[in-house]
DNA sequence: GTTCTTATGGCACTCACTGCCACATTTTGG
DNA sequence: CCAAAATGTGGCAGTGAGTGCCATAAGAAC
C-alpha cells in the first residue's frame, strides 16, 4: 500500500469522523457539507470525491458492516444448512452491534430524526436484504431468486429489523442475543399468527 | 364542497399525471420541476404547495392506496382473529394492484432506474410496516408494539413484497392472489427455514 | 357588493451536487 | 536523483431542488 493510499483513507476517515461529530452537536439538516469540509480541512469538492451525497456520510458507516455480514453468510460452507448460514448471518449483526453500541444508537436516533437519512437507511437495508436473497438462491442451486428463497431472506432481515428495534428502544441495554432468539422462537412455534391462504384462520 | 377544494383537487390530478407522463417519457433524473410546472401550466412555487418533493410527485399515488390499505385493517372488528384481519390487509393490497396494473408496473420500474425514488419507497414502506405493527399492538392490548406484534406486522409486510416483487417480475401476468397464498403456506408448514436460536439448526 | 380568507406565483436565496481546469503531490522509470 | 506520467486537490461557475416573503387575484362569507 503506497504513501497515497494511506493519506486518502487518512483523510476519508478524518471526513466521516468530523461529519459525525458534527451531525450529533448541530442536528443533520442544520450542518451543511460546507461546514464538514472546512472542520476535515479539505475542499468541499474533495469532499465529494470520498462521499458521493451528504447522507452516504452516515450510511457508509452501516453499509460497511451490513456487507461484512453479507460476507460472512457468503462464506459458509455450501453444505452448512440454510437456516444455520442465516443464523451465522443474524450472529454478525449482533457482533457489530454489541462492539458499537453507542455509535449505532447515534445513528439510529439520527436516522428517526431527519426523513432524508431515513430514507436512506431504508434503501440500503432493502438492497441488502436482496443480497441475501441472491445468495439464498445460491445455495439453493438456482440462479436468481424465487418467492421461497425471498421469503428466507425477509423473513431473516425482519428478525434482525425488529430486535435492532426493540434493542434501540430499551436504550441498548437489552441483549441482541436474546432478543432475535426470541424473535426466532416466535417464528418457530408459529405463535406469530400467520395469516392464512384463502382467508381461513 | 366549495369550488375552491374542486379547483385543487383538480390542480392537483392535473400536477400529478403531467409529471406522471413526463418522467415515464424523459425519465426521473432528466425531467425537472419546471417543466412539469409549465406542463401543468403553474408555476414552480405553486407546485411545491401541492406536493412537498419532486418524489413525492410519484409516491403519494402508492402512499394513498397503502394508507387505504391500513385503513381496511383497522376497520375490521376487534373480535376478528388477527391473522384474518391480516388476510384483509394482504386483499386490499392484492385489489389495488389488479385495478392498477400498469402504473404499479410503471411507477415500480422508475423505481429501480432511480436510486432517489427507491428510497423514498423504501421509507414510506417501512413507516407502513410501522403503522400496521401499531394497529397489530392495539389488536393486542397493548399502547407501543412489542417484539410480536412488530414480528406479525413484519411478516405480513414481507409476504405482501415478495409476492409484489414475483409479480413485477413475470410483467403483471402470474396471479398476486396465488404468490401471497402460496408465500402464506410456504411460512405455515415451515417450509421456509428459520434459523434456530442459539445456533442449532 | 364589500370584506375576509386563502390560493397563486414571482423573486431572491440557500444548499446539495457536478463539470471543468489549473495546480500540487505522489509514483514511475531511467 | 531527477524528469515525466499519473493522480489527488480545490477553486469557480453553474444546475436544480426546495423555502421564505410578499404582492396580487380569486373564492367565500356577511
Amino acid at each position: 500500500m503506497g504513501l497515497r493510499e494511506i493519506k486518502m483513507e487518512r483523510t476519508r476517515h478524518l471526513i466521516a469522523d468530523k461529519a459525525f461529530e458534527l451531525f450529533t452537536e448541530h442536528g443533520f439538516d442544520r450542518t451543511t457539507v460546507e461546514q464538514i469540509a472546512a472542520a476535515a480541512e479539505v475542499g468541499p469538492r474533495t469532499l465529494y470525491r470520498y462521499f458521493p451525497t451528504k447522507e452516504s456520510l452516515i450510511i457508509s458507516f452501516v453499509e460497511t458492516h451490513l456487507s461484512a455480514a453479507v460476507q460472512r453468510l457468503r462464506e459458509q460452507p455450501d453444505d452448512v444448512p440454510l437456516s444455520e448460514a442465516l443464523y451465522a448471518l443474524i450472529d454478525s449483526v449482533i457482533a457489530t452491534i454489541v462492539s458499537n453500541e453507542a455509535r449505532v444508537l447515534a445513528v439510529y436516533d439520527m436516522s428517526t430524526c431527519t426523513p432524508s437519512v431515513n430514507a436512506q437507511f431504508s434503501g440500503i437495508w432493502d438492497r441488502w436484504c436482496d443480497e441475501i436473497s441472491d445468495e439464498v438462491a445460491r445455495r439453493g442451486g438456482s440462479r436468481s431468486p424465487d418467492l421461497t428463497a425471498r421469503l428466507a431472506a425477509s423473513t431473516a432481515c425482519a428478525v434482525i429489523d425488529v430486535s435492532v428495534r426493540e434493542w434501540v428502544e430499551s436504550g441498548g441495554k437489552a441483549s441482541m442475543r436474546t432478543l432475535t432468539d426470541r424473535a426466532l422462537e416466535l417464528l418457530r412455534t408459529g405463535e406469530v399468527p400467520f395469516p392464512a391462504p384463502a382467508g381461513r384462520a
